[in-house]
DNA sequence: AAGGGTGCCG
């Protein structure tokens, strides 16, 4: 039966004559009684009782001595503390049908709220109720009551204060606090009215529950209801009542009235301090929190515990490392010097702070740790960027036998995420599973995070589809772990899924934009863009220059442009630009706009040198990507990165001079990376220098023999040095390894619908309207004169060479949009290979034939073709694009 | 006799 069935629907007024009619001092000015009755959450009990209209000056029954030696003896073992005897003779007594008396049942439930025995409570109830004759009276109650609350079992509670003949207000109030403590904030506050109209005078233990219910219901006109009432009943002097006042202000953020509160207060206890001090840091005023903390300390007061955590964690609000570091003697001198809460908070400030090294040597100078206390250290560490060591931690914490939480295992994962550390992270699902943390959302979603990481995107999905309760975090994990396993086009469908479930945040519209970006999904992108207007998230963080990128990626510079001038024009931005402008390979652009960022006096960052060296290498500007590589160390102090010496090696190689570039590698202060020694394979394949890529192949495949690029890369070299046997010889390794090539892709939009075409699966419906156009174009090809410059490279040999990685899907794409947009309009396709040259051919001659611009994006660069030319610049290509596959 | 008020980890 539902709460409300019970709970009388009162009607204004008449709560207003019944509460005036008992405290006729009390009216109802403005809204302090103007109460909304929400409909309860149920509760089964088996009553239908109503509670009395004045249950004040009941006495309980006055208890007697057991009569009978059975009881005397249960009596004997609950005071003696055995509740597994006492129980088992409870059970004999039951069978033997003796009657257990009150008092015994009194003695045995506060057994079982002392020794947290719920099942025991349970099993108490229920004999309790096999041998109740009428109702509860108020001393068996009340300690049902409490030992229910205590567990926070607020159904079996209410279940019991329906079956009470009489209540006093102690049975009130724990009612209340049970409701209170166990979240059911608007069932609390609908007791505490209760508790008015049944006429009783509520006291200083009433007060706090019910404002803790206004301040976690975040309720601030109801809290000031119940500030009136204190006021009336003369509970404004009370400290304890101030105290629960103080808070329920700051909870509703309302810090002012806090604060009057505080000011006016004759005496104050520590904890009105620390109430007021912590609930500035709450509100982010950190300022006067610090001021009244000095205050205190002015007067004498010593801080404790509670005072110390509050105040460290506000120096990690403020960055104020300086009076940190003062805390912390501060702490070292005082009673707070052993206490674990106290330390907690001082590691977590200092790594906030990136002082990694001070939160370490505090946290070994620690006499005992908590599983807190290492679950700082451990996601500290990795928010530091040293996933090493939070893992390095971690297995000192499962030395030393602390069991981790969820929050531990969330930490844990997320470290092995970012390492991509697959089998760590199995393990740790392994535990999550056994220990039943695998049910905690943020489990789960780590799990879903280190799995789409370590490239296992199925593993992420399986677990995603077995949450019961997903969140946004969840959905963003698995639209992110999509997108990064190059499934854009799914990462897209499930972001319209979770549309309908859940409602995305900010981080989500940026990795859906990323995945329309990538996918050139121009106007699903544009759609999110709406959305995140409309939402008013459109400025919150990354995600304008989220919407920049898309506009860049899909081409669309004009509206980039647009875009980039809305936005604040952070770093972030200007590279996104610069980037955009290297791969529609506008150098000159490039240069003049890096003047112009470093003119507004924005400061180039490591992204920004790599857009730089990408497009002075693409333009072959040698001497001028050295220039911009050396002003970046020295004019801005950047160290240059792995990212940026595989720039210059291609820079280098790509121009010819591959010696250079091999002398480049092995004058490098670090190790040089697989990528390294990519680069110069991929010059050598330009320039066919067999010898030399085989070398930077055998570097390769000694750290990573697993990424397939690398081996298309060296397959290419030899089919374009005309070496067939060791063609054969790398793809049988390849098949030997398992390694399979990624399908060809494309994508187009048409009518802001994106279809992606997969190379070798002809299950789209319109395949044969397709194929049927494309061998329209291939017979005229024929008979044209277009292709005699490409005859020589298309002879023979074709299927072997470059071609066979690239899946040809664009074809279909463009031929798609050709059936379905009207003539003349822009076709625009994204690929996730490199397009071969054959394909390059063949667009160049359809964008001839049907006159229209045909752009097609593939994982370098852009290619926008027009009667017949293409952006890239044919010789172009042919040398430095049609390289990796 | 019991019940209430303050802090730390993703």
């Amino acid at each position: 039966m539902a709460l409300s069935a019970i709970t009388p629907q009162f009607h204004l007024h008449q709560d207003l004559q019944n509460l005036n009619s008992h405290f006729p001092g009390i009216h109802s000015p403005n809204k302090t009684f103007t109460l909304s009755f929400k409909p309860q959450k149920p509760y089964l009990i088996s009553s239908t009782l109503n509670p009395p209209q004045n249950s004040l000056n009941t006495t309980a029954t006055t208890s007697i001595a057991p009569q009978n030696p059975t009881n005397s003896r249960l009596l004997q073992l609950c005071l003696s503390g055995n509740l597994e005897h006492a129980l088992k003779h409870l059970a004999s007594m039951q069978e033997a049908k003796i009657p257990v008396e009150e008092d015994c049942f009194v003695a045995l439930i506060r057994l079982c709220e002392n020794k947290r025995g719920y099942s025991e409570g349970e099993y108490v109830w229920k004999a309790v109720l096999s041998s109740l004759v009428s109702l509860l009276s108020v001393r068996l109650g009340n300690a049902l009551l409490s030992m229910f609350v205590r567990f926070g079992d607020v159904g079996n509670a209410w279940s019991v204060f329906g079956r009470m003949g009489e209540r006093d207000l102690f049975s009130w109030n724990v009612l209340v606090g049970g409701y209170a403590k166990a979240g059911f904030f608007d069932e609390a506050l609908c007791l505490y009215h209760r508790i008015l109209w049944a006429g009783i005078r509520p006291d200083v233990y009433t007060f706090p529950s019910v404002l803790r219910s206004c301040a976690g219901a975040m309720n601030l006109v109801r809290g000031r209801e119940v500030h009136a009432h204190v006021v009336r009943f003369y509970f404004d002097m009370d400290v304890d009542v101030v105290n629960a006042l103080i808070t329920m202000y700051v909870k509703c953020a309302d810090v002012v009235s806090a604060r009057m509160l505080f000011d006016k207060m004759p005496t104050r206890d520590r904890i009105s301090w620390n109430a007021m001090i912590s609930g500035y840091f709450e509100n982010d005023e950190c300022l006067e929190g610090l001021e009244l903390f000095f205050r205190m300390r002015e007067l004498s007061i010593d801080p404790d515990l509670m005072t110390m955590t509050s105040v460290i964690s506000a120096c990690e609000l403020l960055g104020d490392e300086r009076l940190g570091r003062q805390l912390h003697s501060y702490v070292v001198r005082t009673a707070c010097g052993g206490n674990i809460s106290v330390y907690n908070s001082l590691i977590q400030m200092y790594l906030s702070l990136g002082h990694w090294k001070e939160a370490e040597s505090a946290f070994s100078g620690m006499e005992c740790r908590d599983v807190v206390s290492w679950t700082t250290m451990i996601s500290g560490f990795v928010d530091n960027l040293l996933p090493e060591k939070a893992l390095e931690i971690y297995k000192t914490m499962e030395i030393t036998g602390t069991m981790p939480d969820e929050v531990t295992i969330a930490s844990v994962l997320s470290a092995c995420a970012s390492l991509g550390q697959l089998d760590m992270g199995m393990k740790l699902h392994e535990l999550a599973e056994r220990t039943g943390h695998i049910l905690y959302v943020v489990v789960a979603n780590s799990l879903i995070d280190m799995y789409s990481k370590c490239k296992r995107i199925e593993k992420a999905l399986e677990i995603f589809h077995q949450m019961p309760d997903k969140d946004v975090i969840s959905w963003t994990s698995v639209i992110n772990g999509l997108r990064i396993n190059n499934r854009c086009f799914e990462a897209l469908i499930f972001f319209r899924k979770m549309k309908l479930k859940s409602k995305p945040n900010s981080v989500t519209l940026i990795s859906a934009l990323s995945a329309c970006a990538r996918v050139g999904a121009l106007m699903c992108g544009k759609e999110i863009h709406a959305h995140a207007l409309k939402a008013g998230v459109g400025f919150d963080g990354f995600l304008p220059n989220a919407i920049l990128d898309l506009y860049v990626r899909c081409g669309r510079m004009r509206t980039a442009l647009n875009q980039f001038n809305l936005n604040e024009k952070d770093v972030g931005a200007w590279n996104i630009l610069l980037t955009g402008y290297a791969q529609q390979g506008k150098e000159a652009l490039v240069m003049e706009l890096f003047k112009r960022m470093v003119e507004s006096e924005i400061n180039p960052d490591d992204v920004t040198f790599i857009a730089l060296l990408c497009a002075c290498s693409r333009s072959g500007m040698v001497t001028e990507g050295l220039e911009y590589f050396q002003r970046m160390k020295v004019k801005y102090h950047i160290t240059p990165n792995l990212k940026h010496y595989a720039c210059v090696v291609d820079l280098l190689g790509c121009a010819g001079k591959l010696n250079e570039a091999h002398e480049f590698i092995e004058r490098m202060p670090m190790k040089p990376d697989p990528p390294i020694w990519g680069a110069l394979l991929n010059a050598c394949r330009i320039h066919q220098q067999v010898l030399l890529g085989e070398f930077a192949a055998q570097q390769i495949f000694k750290e990573d023999a697993e990424s397939i690029g690398y081996y298309i890369l060296l397959c290419n070299l030899y089919a374009d040095s005309g070496k067939w046997d060791e063609v054969a010889e790398v793809r049988r390794t390849m098949k030997e390894k398992g390694l399979i090539v990624d399908p060809g892709c494309s994508w187009v939009e048409v009518k802001g619908k994106v279809h992606a075409f997969l190379s070798g699966e002809n299950f789209h419906p319109q395949m044969q309207e397709i194929n049927v156009v494309l061998e329209g174009f291939y017979e005229k090809m024929k008979t044209s004169d277009f292709n005699g410059q490409e005859s020589s490279s298309m002879d023979g040999v074709e299927t072997s060479k470059a071609d066979i990685f690239c899946g040809h899907s664009e074809r279909q794409a463009i031929a798609y949009s050709l059936i379905n947009s009207p003539p003349g309009m822009p076709i625009w396709v994204t690929k996730n290979l490199y397009m071969c040259q054959s394909c390059h051919s063949t667009v160049k001659f359809i964008s001839k034939r049907v006159r229209r611009e045909i752009s097609v994006r593939d994982t370098e660069q852009f290619h926008h073709f027009k009667d017949g030319l293409c952006s890239c610049g044919d010789e172009g290509y042919c040398e430095r694009n049609d390289k990796k596959a």
